[in-house]
DNA sequence: CAATTAATGGCAACCGGTTGCCACCCGGTT
DNA sequence: AACCGGGTGGCAACCGGTTGCCATTAATTG
């Protein structure tokens, strides 16, 4: 079932049943019937390697991730692989462990074997990622570094949304519940906290770093109460479901005593108890923008791209776990 | 940064560099350190491409699942991802969107550009599935083929528990909410509930098929609250959880007008509204061991293997969706 | 009718490694 | 001195396609 046997089969030469197949007008039509016939017939499917190999086009997109388990990424996985399957691509799945360097080795690794690589919270520092994007074609996700393609959830216009949402119910108290330092995006969240704080005279307290887990949340609640807001953003809904058990754990409760709003509005938000207030993140469209900005690029290697970044709305859902605030 | 480049560099055959860095003890020493102090020096990696088409081994693996937001799988992916980065392999992911069709279709496609495949839920009849094997190494996840490789969660066992806690608790009337009739674990469940409950003496009611998600749980506790059941055993967790909203939502209280249990324990399980009560299963240990039993079979292709299948146990874990069966 | 051009298909090199086979060099035997 | 065998490294074929180039033939054109 090579290219070798059709040939021998219809009596021309590989090179001809090759072209049948992949330039189809550059063969007699009934040469190629002929050859396409026989290709069928015996269940021919081309060696993705050996096509690589000449071509040096893989078909194949990576796709790295820092914790294959965190809910956030299943959408991710789920956009990217549905217009990578449109597009004929292969998706290699890569989980980085939340290590920037197994990340960096891995990239490294798999270089040559892909036609491109979809970051999404990437750890690498900016200097590193700039280098990888020249020598290999890459979008991040949330992630924004000059000259590389990015696809960037507007969670800090989202954060905004919140923070008017609480002090509009009258808290003045807030807190930001921070994620991992080497992630972009919580300094991002952060930043957006602050300002929107400021513009109400109001500063805002902070707490963290916390691990992106649920466990880190009973941590993460009680370095919250600890700080006497009366409302808490998080970083992220993980982090948020895990702090709301242990708030009700610790008989606090929610939002009567204290509201929670959470981001990216993952499985799970919206049945926990009580259900999330939350910023919705269109999760599983980043994915697919993200593979339509990495085949584009491939089209069109060399040029500039129009689009640099694109920046996904996020916006506020509003659930349970966000209310009035305490009179004291 | 080729296999050339580095022999000129160094002055000696292609070849040679090739064996120094696959087989090194069939080159002298300091030959060997130098070509190999050349390639660290260039940052040279191999093309994959070259070595799967020479070599015929691609040290990449699919995993196909039917729905890759499915919480189910991301500890499948997990687990998989994890015991073949040990072994330096890479890991293809591919969603078959729930159709065997395309599912075949993809199968077909990756056939030559994989060492294996692991089919986690696959929905292609056993005939099908046994030629596919024969032509390609295969391990199946939760189902069971003859002469096809297999590790299987035993929750047909814990369906037992499940029906002895619930009969435990006074419930007599207890129905079984079916998923997908293309599921080899629809049916091995079915099948062990009613064994459990003829036990008893009593008779299971069974409603469905659903679809897996949390939307068809709006019809499945509709069906459910009809058959006049005290108890429902739902295929999985996702249904589950949603027939837990969806009784919410009608203001049927869970466990005290009726008892929900619910399979594999997926996360969210845990934090849902009424937590659910569930079947644990070892679902990132079933991953690395699909991928294990692969890796395993590569390596002794063509003998016969110790073990064809591996079960593994899984355990009740009682939340509060499931309580003392209601008086009349 | 000769000349130019377009359509078609074969040849062979190439992509980047792997591997069987052989030649060569060396030290050790007899 | 002739012989032997192990250790090394090169040659070249091969994996399965892709593609530039050229020869052949047919069709178009002045």
């Amino acid at each position: 079932m090579t290219i070798n046997d059709i040939a021998a089969l219809t009596g021309v030469a590989a090179s001809t049943v090759s072209r049948a197949l992949s330039r189809p007008d550059r063969v007699n039509r009934v040469t190629r019937e002929r050859i396409q016939a026989a290709a069928r017939e015996l269940n021919y499917v081309p060696n993705t390697q050996a096509q690589a190999l000449s071509s040096g086009r893989t078909e194949t997109v990576a796709l790295l991730v820092s914790d294959a388990t965190n809910p956030f990424y299943f959408g991710l996985i789920r956009g990217a692989q549905q217009q990578l399957r449109a597009a004929g691509h292969a998706l290699l799945l890569i989980d980085t462990e939340d290590s920037a360097e197994l990340e960096n080795h891995l990239l490294h690794k798999v270089r040559r074997s892909v036609d491109g690589v979809i970051l999404a919270a990437s750890r690498l520092p900016e200097q590193t990622l700039s280098v990888i994007a020249a020598e290999l074609p890459v979008v991040t996700v949330n992630r924004n570094v000059p000259r590389v393609r990015s696809v960037v959830i507007d969670s800090p216009d989202g954060v905004m949304q919140a923070v008017e949402h609480l002090v509009s119910l009258g808290h003045r108290a807030i807190a930001y519940v921070a994620g991992p330092p080497s992630s972009w995006a919580n300094e991002a969240r952060w930043r957006a906290m602050r300002t929107a704080m400021a513009r109400h005279g109001l500063t805002a307290a902070r707490v963290g770093p916390f691990g992106v887990s649920r466990s880190s949340g009973s941590v993460a609640a009680d370095a919250l109460l600890n700080t006497g807001a009366t409302a808490g953003v998080t970083f992220n809904d993980l982090l948020a479901i895990g702090i709301l058990q242990r708030l009700a754990e610790r008989g606090v409760d929610v939002p009567g005593e204290i509201s929670v709003v959470g981001c990216d509005d993952i499985f799970g938000a919206d049945f926990c108890s009580p259900p999330l207030t939350t910023l919705t993140a269109p999760i599983e469209q980043a994915g697919r923008v993200a593979v339509s900005m990495l085949l584009d690029h491939l089209e069109h290697l060399g040029e500039t791209p129009s689009r640099q970044t694109v920046l996904l709305p996020t916006h506020l859902t509003i659930r349970q776990s966000s209310g009035p605030a305490p009179r004291r």
